[in-house]
DNA sequence: ATGTAGACTCTACAGTGTAGCGGTGAGACC
DNA sequence: GGTCTCACCGCTACACTGTAGAGTCTACAT
């Protein structure tokens, strides 16, 4: 559906260039930043094209210049904030366990700086079937591909791990999520109160973890995830470690 | 914010039980049971409060008996679908990998059946935070953290264990719907074709993959994650395995 | 018979995505 | 210069959304 994240109409009057627009010309990524800046403001169901075109001091009709749709707005933004992330590339001489983490702490990261958006970024891409996703999407499954590869994988195994790996730091990402609270400094309180409301003979393990549930360290989290996974693909890599 | 699936407002008039209601009286469960179908045939964004009603015979405004606002519907559709699963736990002299193994693959079969409804299953609960969620939803959640601590892990362990676990599993079925083509027949052909537009230079690992792409094995592919997942957490137990 | 309280039904409102329209202004041709 | 053409712009309008609020009705209590 999407192009890439640039792809703005020529306009056809060439005189058009010379003459003083309103205020400047708008371009997609002008469009696609103010739409991840209402989103992060106010979540997603804030976004509507009229609200858009008022952040933006325009006519919420002109915004279809620049997505075709509302559907097209919001692949296009889940594809600008993911274009933020660096393609995964093992660096000369690296480690591919190294890279795999720091990808995934990358990502991690910017899933926090985004959470209203996160729902989106690992949902939306459900609508467009792999092979027809824009192509900024496809580098980092190819880069991974090729970590793989490059460790030793055969195809095969190369798309097994990457599904592994992606499949994992999703999960791990919502996961993060879904045990955050928007108020940090309530929260112990708020979640000492939530679970005191459940019945101790149905729920003793949870009660008794209240103390671990208020601190989640996601960081930290992520890494002993890691630690398994990474542990479980080791032995396949004909890299310089075990057999 | 919902309660239990089940949570119906008495009708105060006692006698409004001996009179005969028109066809028969709704409950909450008919309501998201019809939700549920609605979505499945037509996706998400054709659920609205007034096909609904229509779907059901009944006046849009009717349902917000049995919903307070379409939010706390659509948390309803959720906690009904997920309701289906077994609270997973280990038989008696049972094997905590196996249980494992079946939470998950039950966790999957429940997800493709309804997936449409998978991405809310997802990422719904972003929306409430952990303390407050139905008791329903936290079943689960206390079946495996005893599961853990059965098997050796102390509270800490047992935790992060479930994350790991969790967070594995909805990332693994995500990416597993996420590669999946509404028509199997065509997929072939498609993804062909759509790999056949990748650039070659920038993406050999992918298109080189197409025979591997085409056919994804998610029972499979889940199997083969738990494997490394279990390999890695079976080291920290204290069952009957190795160290 | 009358009062009343609750459930039911319907209307109305503010808001949504977006098709379609007439006006405008710039370039192209005679 | 005059005229034609055609893409763009701002706008209106339409079908639809969730849901507050105002009747309407019915069943029970007095």
């Amino acid at each position: 559906m999407a192009g890439d994240v640039e792809r703005e109409p020529e306009p056809v009057g060439t005189a058009a260039r010379r003459r003083v627009r309103r205020r400047t010309t708008l371009s997609r990524t002008d469009v696609l930043r103010a739409a991840v800046a209402l989103v992060d403001a106010d979540g997603v169901e804030a976004l509507s094209m009229r609200r858009l075109g008022a952040a933006l001091g325009r006519d919420p009709m002109r915004l279809y210049r620049h997505a075709s749709s509302k559907e097209d707005l919001l692949d296009g933004i889940v594809e600008f904030a993911l274009s933020e992330l660096p393609v995964p590339a093992v660096p000369e001489g690296g480690d591919w366990e190294e890279t795999l983490r720091r990808n995934a702490h990358a990502f991690r990261a910017l899933a926090l700086a985004h959470p209203n958006l996160a729902p989106l970024m690992m949902t939306r891409p459900l609508a467009t079937p792999l092979a027809m996703r824009p192509l900024g999407t496809l580098r980092p499954l190819e880069a991974l591909l090729d970590l793989f590869v490059g460790v030793g994988f055969d195809g095969r195994g190369a798309l097994h791990a990457y599904r592994l790996y992606m499949g994992f730091l999703y999960g791990q990402v919502l996961n993060e999520l879904q045990e955050r609270v928007p108020a940090p400094d309530e929260s112990k309180d708020l979640l000492w109160l939530g679970l005191q409301r459940l019945p101790v003979r149905e729920f003793p393990r949870l009660r008794a973890l209240a103390g671990e549930l208020a601190v989640y360290d996601g960081a930290r989290e992520l890494d002993e995830g890691l630690d398994v996974i990474l542990a479980g693909l080791r032995p396949r890599t004909t890299s310089v470690g075990d057999s």
